[in-house]
DNA sequence: GTGAAAGCGCTAACAG
DNA sequence: CTGTTAGCGCTTTCAC
């Protein structure tokens, strides 16, 4: 592999010039130019990335956690964050292993090394300490106070999936609550709408589940349970994808949808429109947007202006309820 | 940031010291040690991976290129193929660009950089050059004689397509490919399939689907001209994602299914299970792991044994067939 | 068992 | 406008 060295030398002048040059960092005559251009065309130079990282003390990498691309929101999240990280140079280094103390300490550990220069996490341990003085951003997670967060009006979302469910006419509702241990802001969707419910009067349910929120048999097993335990639920509110389980499994049970059970999505990906339930919308792309910008500012030691970003959520009406 | 030297000066020894230990690469005095240990608490020392990377000349980087995580096929592979690389010590790197002659192209130079260690693709564009002498893994791409390729045993696959459809009495059967710039083994399973359904008297028709494989509004449309353009089709084989959007349209035009239509789907992911399609279900986990395993090998040197790895199919009986 | 010294390949002052 | 020089922080022979 040539080095800038051997460029240098074939071309008759020093690394560093080779160096200005091909950074646009500085004047390099045409003369010049034009020796270092054929040099590097002669010996077929790469600059090695590693050295330039090394020297700059940067990998132009950030990771991003997100527990499982296959389920729908992860994904979309995932996907959105990658294109605008790429646009930006950066490049995603996909952290989807288990979540867990461990892992999240390990890339803490990873953040420590340089290993990547920031991370935009969709789900992290509360536990594990993230004040490393690196570059963080949250998606739906209050950390703590100096860790920007980035997320959908989830109070906002809470209101209206609560009006929706009343002005279908439900009285007995089941919500499906993430893992708790993770002590996400999505959790205020599920406090305000339980508590506008009870206030007019209807039941309410909760269902919290674990972390294989994208294994089949897994959401099989609770949406049986739902109903063995719940047999006169007549509204769900949950994950696009449970709701599908849920959907399953009301069929089989001879419940109509929308007549005896309403269902509202909680994320508004492509897995609503697919299958035409009603859903509140989050802005994934605004939410993955804003947390790129921040991470890039982050990365270049600018500080960020406000530590809350709140994007509000929008209705998209399906078959899953009759208003 | 505390570098080894500071740890090696505080500890009263010399840096190659320090490194021999915390590599486990040669013998260190347990007394020594131990100063060391106490030396990296007190400095709270994090050995620099940018530094180790430029050393050693790797990065633990394994470039993953899936066009669209979204997808449920791309999402799932590159789910399974980052945790076995994780499981190897490696991470990945997310290249879901929108795949382009021009995308590939940086990718390619990104290997020659040292950016990553390797690429793993799942689609890849076959103009561009990937002979640079750095550890690259197709699936399902037969890309040039040098490349190992993973793959699904497609020819079978189209047999038991076209088996199933017959069986299932269809006449006239309409089945999706993708972008043929691609010139994707998977095509494999569509001449088969054609050729094994007019052998036997069946009609057969193709519909090209471009990039976009994951829009709804792209997959909507195309469902729309399918049965617009072909009226009578009575048997669609095409992915989860598709299907569903066919499944969604014959509903709205009163087809019944399975019986005036039926449904099989060629990949056998997640989406088929949530809606019981009739699936030929690929061993994404196996073709996962095996692309690891060679890519492993080849980032330490070793050659791989066979250059084509097949994978055999199996089916999944859903609700979208008769039989 | 441990240390000295020479890299890895590039960047960035600072001169001139 | 270009060259000199000194790193970036770690690894790795090769002596002692």
């Amino acid at each position: 592999m040539a080095s800038i060295k051997d460029v240098a030398k074939l071309a008759g002048v020093s690394p560093s010039t080779v160096s200005l040059m091909l950074n646009n960092t500085g004047y390099v005559s045409a003369e010049t130019r034009e020796k270092i251009a054929s040099a590097i065309q002669t010996l077929d130079y790469t600059p090695n990335e590693l050295a330039r990282n090394l020297s700059k003390n940067r990998s132009n990498l950030v990771g991003v956690i997100a527990p499982d691309v296959t389920h729908p929101y992860c994904g979309t999240i995932v996907k959105y964050i990658d294109l605008y990280l790429s646009s930006r140079g950066y490049k995603t280094m996909l952290c989807s292993a288990s979540s867990s103390r461990s892992t999240d300490l390990e890339y803490i550990n990873m953040l420590k090394r340089q290993t990547m220069d920031g991370i935009i996490a969709t789900m992290f341990h509360p536990d594990v300490p993230i004040d490393v003085g690196k570059p963080f951003v949250s998606i739906d997670g209050d950390l703590n106070g100096h860790i920007p967060v980035v997320m959908s009006n989830h109070r906002q979302e809470g209101e209206i999936a609560a009006s929706l469910f009343l002005k279908n006419g439900c009285r007995h509702v089941v919500h499906l609550t993430s893992n708790k241990t993770w002590r996400t802001l999505a959790l205020q969707r599920n406090e305000i709408l339980a508590e506008t419910l009870r206030q007019n009067g209807a039941l309410v349910d909760v269902i919290e589940l674990n972390n294989h929120i994208a294994e089949s048999s897994y959401l099989d097993k609770m949406a049986q349970l739902l109903f063995d335990q719940y047999p006169d639920v007549d509204g769900i509110f949950g994950s696009e994808l449970f709701l599908c389980h849920c959907q399953n499994e009301a069929k089989m049970r001879g419940k109509r949808i929308p007549e005896d059970l309403k269902l509202i999505a909680c994320d508004g990906t492509f897995l609503s429109d697919l299958n035409h339930f009603t859903a509140i919308v989050q802005p994934l792309k605004a939410i993955a947007k804003k947390s790129v910008d921040l991470m890039v500012d982050l990365t270049k030691g600018k500080q960020f202006e406000q530590r809350v970003y709140e994007f509000n959520v929008s209705v998209q009406k399906g078959e899953t309820t009759i208003v």
